[in-house]
DNA sequence: TTTATATTTCTAGTTCTATAGAAATAATGA
DNA sequence: TCATTATTTCTATAGAACTAGAAATATAAA
């Protein structure tokens, strides 16, 4: 019998958070530019609401695939690369 | 600007699949067991209809991570481990 | 041929998720 | 203090996804 432990629920939330569209773009955007802020961010995808852009960017640092570095009123986004590294080395490449 | 093209589209799928607690806990199964069919499945897993783990595997070898080789009436599975590779080699230690 | 077993497809209900607009919060600069 | 910019939270909605029962299909065995 399998069992769900923490192991499990880890792996799932990152990979849910890894399979939508946008996100995906996210990640993949971070490893090429290291760091970014959402505006910045928001200007490089196709067109997304900044409260959807958000909620995106939340479930990416929630799974711990993203880092994020307060400066005043922005946020920069930077990619977990063990986190990558374990789960998605994809992203990587 | 970030494009959405086939290979961001395929890896989306992908993570779609694995973003799912049965569908993860399938495909750590097959790379424990190497191979086994519907019934061996559902018999380890907490409990699932199997109308419902068709649908599941459907999108495991959809997306490529499962191979299946048909055998009479039964349909043996098994990971597809060149795509666990590139994706996801979290499954495979 | 009939029965049994394995798996899928159909259908429908329920829950989850993505989305964006509007309002709220927070920090900066004038 | 007031206005501006960056980001989040609230709210609602539409669509997607998960689920399982029932019926269908396919194969094998009796």
């Amino acid at each position: 019998m399998v069992e769900e432990n923490a192991n499990v629920r880890q792996a799932v939330k990152v990979y849910k958070a890894l399979g939508e569209p946008t996100r995906i773009k996210i990640a993949l955007l971070l490893t090429e530019e290291t760091t970014l802020c959402c505006s910045d961010i928001e200007s490089k995808l196709e067109s997304v609401a900044s409260s959807t852009l958000s909620h995106h960017l939340k479930q990416l640092t929630d799974c711990g695939l993203l880092n994020l570095r307060k400066d005043g009123t922005y946020i920069y986004y930077s990619v977990n690369r063990e986190m990558a590294q374990k789960y998605a080395p994809y992203l990587l490449e």
